[in-house]
RNA sequence: GGGCGCUUAGAUCAGAGGGAGAUCGCUUCCUUGACACGGAAGAGGUCACAGGUUCAAGUCCUGUAGCGCCCA
């Protein structure tokens, strides 16, 4: 490490964060033990996709994760961070796909093997980018433990529980209306569905009787799906079509016949009350359909085009075939009208296309049986969400569930392990291989099911997979139940509630008992960060400029009770200012330890220590608790604050100030005094890089091996804990008093000082305090050196009896006078309208207690303490009143 | 349509029953031996609106408006 007096003026992040993250990586200290000692941590990582760029939603997320686990790895926890990525099914198909594109290949030539094997070379070569990116901020993660939800662990993972839940009932396969994404070609699940409000049309279409008979009106938002109509259906109790059902009518352009019928589910109220039913490509249709026994009609390909059922619209893209559609039905005179309307129109969650409702044959999780125990582990508090209204989203969710839509019709994850037999196509769930023979024709020819399953499907086993289930590994009976999730509210349907429901399946155990659900990085106009907008902010810019503690102290400070972000990149410019900050303290504190024997930690003898020094450590036992208490609330924002004000309004405005002329001495006399000055700066601000260490790691771990001269690392160094034999607050009263009273001299000085005055800003001024002998202000006396040095005071008088000379400055504080003699230098204009400013304010002030005071109810209903409060108020604000007005008189006189 | 959140200084946001706060920006002064990414002092607020509870309401309750998110 580098010597004591190398320490940069300004705090050069970019000099020291990779030669840290080295030390931790070669000492090995992110290195979880199972089985180790005291109790155990774990945060399992959400796995970010190895498509993925860190972006500033991440950068929150693992700074939060970072900050919980280094908190717990200094208390001596037995900690692990398990780190991994997610293949992202759809996401990373797509990406090699559009590669292979570029070069002219297609997937579907190339043949699935190959271009498997094309995937997991893309995914060598650029899937542990955003690891890399993990890195730079700082995250302490056990990279020994790295995971893939493809891997061969978590594959059998997945496996063994499609083959159980299969086994049990609960994933079943069947033909039914799904979300499809044309662009993607795949199946998605509910919740893999975006909804957007879109502005479209609702079209008035007529469908004729038969033979000159009354046919009917319908309104349709998809005209083209009329290529799929079975029938039209209206409400049995409207009476304007009860002659109607059971008849046909004509369906236009296409010219077929279909009856129309009545169920309940019709709204009479929207469009004309008459709906067009088109099963295949609607999910109420599809139910009112088999209500009804209607056989669906598919009229689209799986790429969103026209199949051959649309007669002359086969080969035509949806949207084409709306068009087209309009057109005939325009040249036939049946289209009525046409009406602006906004609805809501599903997109896929991963390319932004149109889903169609599909009815395809597919793989589903039942899920009301799953759901059940999961919603009870959390309404019985063995999880919690932070912050509590999550809960309410969840149990939402959960009482609302839905059968999961399960395969995909993708080559890239899991492949389901079912095989279908070649000879009478029975269906065989097997975890390892394919079948020997089938059990019910003994036929050894099997095909296996060609979909893959949802990523989120082990996605949702990763808590216990990562662990080494279904093997009864060390690690997991170390680390599972694990403890915390950290994630962002979108996805508390994809990750919390299904790890839950299959944690309490397959370990009979909930896999976490918090919930930490942060806030969303917005722009600075609160709008949602995208590629599209172009509105990031890319962290590893922010970490180059800034620094990575910087931009981690940012984020927390912007982030208090989960609340959204609204984020500019100027805000990082707080974080990299504490770190400078932090950093001169350092480099002043280091400037008097050149010959102090660093290696022995810092020793407080308690009958050497003054008044600041009593002072300053009574303070940092509240920071202490008031860290612990806000970590362990999940609030990082306390945390931060708390060391953020202590840091630099009590530390470094005020104790390092006071204790400069004590540092300073050389000579014998002041020795112990310099000493204890010395013992309590080391002490108190190791103590702060302590707590400060889980939020800004870098900083001060470098500075801490400065400070200590590399006696450990301060990643494994113990967790400071609150000494309530140093909290004192007789002495923190006493400190009020005596700031009070130098911000009350640097008031006067700071109103004198102008440029075209004759008071210099560094002039020694000397003092006067009236007041009373023997009261709480007669510390003062004591304290006069404070006072001294921090508000620049040549002579300090503090009495009972005081004649200020003419043209002196005042100020009251309270119940006490301060003057200032400034003879010649007084504006006495100025000095009287400051003073009549402050009569103003503090008659209000008296005029406010004047009338709480004299209302009955309150003085006989409130507590007495309050009571007694504004009576004192009442009586210092009197007193204070009096003062200014016999000062404001006499400046008169004087003038 | 249902749910949740937000509305406090010019900007961004804390505060959750008893003296309106922070940061940035602004004004004045200061390159004094940790730090100008700094120090000192200061200006700046009908706490969205309307009711209610209470001796006392940014703070609790009800409603209204605007903004945002989620679900249908």
């Amino acid at each position: 490490m580098q010597q004591q007096d190398e320490l940069t003026k300004t705090y050069e992040p970019k000099t020291i964060e990779q030669r840290i993250y080295d030390r931790w990586i070669e000492t090995g200290v992110f290195g979880a033990r199972a089985g180790g000692p005291g109790r155990s941590y774990c945060i399992v990582i959400p796995p970010p996709n190895i498509t993925g760029q860190l972006h500033m939603g991440h950068a929150l997320n693992n700074a939060v994760q970072d900050i919980l686990i280094r908190w717990q790895r200094m208390k001596g926890q037995t900690t692990l961070w398990l780190p991994g990525t997610d293949h992202a099914g759809i996401a990373t198909q797509a990406v090699v796909e559009r590669d292979l594109v570029k070069k002219g290949i297609r997937r579907r030539e190339m043949g699935r093997e190959r271009f498997l094997e094309k995937v997991w070379e893309w995914r060598e070569k650029y899937g542990s980018t955003i690891i890399a990116q993990l890195k730079k901020i700082g995250s302490s993660c056990d990279w020994s433990r790295l995971r893939f939800t493809l891997d061969d662990g978590c594959s059998r993972a997945v496996r063994r529980v499609f083959c159980e839940l299969f086994g049990k009932g609960l994933i079943y396969r069947g033909n039914y209306i799904v979300n499809w994404c044309p662009t993607d070609h795949t199946a998605l699940s509910d919740e893999e569905v975006e909804h957007k409000e879109t502005a479209g049309k609702l079209y008035y279409v007529s469908y004729p009787g038969i033979g000159g008979a009354p046919g009917v009106q319908v309104a349709t938002t998809r005209p083209e799906t009329m290529l799929g109509d079975v029938a039209v259906a209206v409400h049995p109790d409207d009476g304007r079509y009860r002659d109607l059902v059971g008849k046909r009518v004509l369906l236009p352009v296409v010219n077929r016949e279909i009856p129309v019928i009545a169920d309940r589910f019709v709204d009479p109220a929207f469009g004309t009350g008459a709906v067009k039913i088109t099963p295949a490509h609607d999910p109420n249709d599809f139910l009112a359909g088999q209500r009804n026994g209607l056989t669906p009609l598919n009229v689209m390909h799986p790429d969103g085009t026209i199949n051959e059922n649309g007669g002359p619209f086969a080969g035509m893209d949806r949207f084409r075939a709306r068009e087209k559609m309009i057109e005939r039905l325009t040249e036939a005179g049946l289209l009525d009208r046409v009406e602006d309307h906004v609805h809501q129109v599903g997109h896929c969650y991963r390319c932004h296309s149109v889903v169609e409702p599909y009815l395809s044959t597919q793989w589903f999780v039942k899920m009301q049986d799953l759901a059940r125990p999961a919603v009870e582990a959390v309404r019985s508090g063995r999880i919690k969400f932070h912050p509590e209204r999550w809960t309410k989203v969840y149990f939402d969710w959960m009482d609302n569930i839905r059968d999961w839509c399960i395969s995909r019709q993708l080559w890239w994850g899991h492949r389901i392990p079912a095989f279908y037999c070649s000879g009478c196509q029975t269906v065989v769930v097997q975890e390892e291989g394919a079948p020997a023979s089938c059990p019910a024709c003994s036929g050894t020819a099997f095909t296996q099911d060609e979909d893959v399953l949802d990523t989120w499907f082990s996605s949702a086993l990763w808590p216990f997979s990562t662990l080494g289930w279904p093997e009864p590994t060390a690690d997991l009976s170390t680390f599972y139940p694990t403890s915390t999730l950290v994630t962002d509210r979108g996805i508390i349907f994809f990750w919390v509630a299904r790890r839950i429901m299959s944690g309490l399946q397959f370990m009979g155990e909930v896999p976490f008992s918090d919930v930490y659900i942060h806030g969303t990085i917005l722009d600075d106009q609160g709008r949602k960060m995208s590629k599209s907008l172009g509105n990031g902010i890319d962290p590893l810019e922010v970490v180059d400029q800034y620094g990575a503690d910087a931009m981690r102290y940012s984020l927390v400070m912007l982030s208090s009770g989960g609340q959204d972000i609204k984020l500019a990149k100027s805000k990082f410019e707080m974080g990299r200012n504490f770190a400078n900050k932090v950093w001169n303290a350092a480099r002043f504190l280091l400037m008097y330890l050149k010959e102090t024997d660093v290696s022995a930690p810092p020793v407080i003898e308690r009958s050497q220590l003054e008044f600041a020094d009593r002072w300053i450590l009574s303070r940092l036992s509240r920071l202490v608790s008031a860290v612990e208490d806000s970590l362990s609330a999940f609030d990082m924002f306390g945390a931060v604050k708390a060391l953020y004000d202590f840091t630099w309004h009590e530390y470094c405005d005020y104790y390092v100030e006071f204790v400069k002329p004590r540092l300073g001495s050389g000579d014998a006399q002041g020795l112990p005094s310099r000493q204890a000055a010395l013992a309590t700066s080391r002490y108190v601000f190791e103590t702060v890089l302590r707590l400060l260490h889980p939020i800004m790691p870098f900083i001060t771990e470098e500075i801490f091996q400065h400070l200590t001269g590399g006696r450990e690392l301060l990643a494994v160094a113990a967790w400071p804990r609150a000494d309530q034999q140093f909290v004192d607050p007789a002495v923190e009263e006493e400190m009020e008093r005596i700031q009070k009273v130098i911000v009350a001299v640097r008031t006067i000085r700071s109103s004198f000082t102008t440029k075209d005055n004759q008071l210099k800003p560094n002039t020694e001024l000397d003092v006067l305090v009236r007041a009373d002998a023997g009261g709480k202000w007669s510390c003062l006396v004591g304290r006069a050196d404070l006072v001294r040095s921090l508000a620049r005071v040549g002579k300090l008088t503090v009495q009972q009896d005081i004649h200020p000379p003419f043209g002196s400055a005042s100020e009251i504080v309270e119940d006490i006078e301060i003057y200032v003699p400034l003879a010649g230098l007084i504006d006495y204009k100025k000095e009287e309208e400051r003073l009549s400013r402050e009569l103003a304010l503090r008659q209000r002030d008296l005029e406010m207690v004047r009338k709480k005071l004299s209302q009955e109810s309150f003085v006989k209903n409130a507590p007495p303490e309050i009571v007694e409060k504004e009576k004192n108020k009442q009586e210092d604000l009197q007193v204070a009143l009096r003062k200014i007005e016999n000062l404001l008189s006499s400046l008169r006189q004087q003038r």
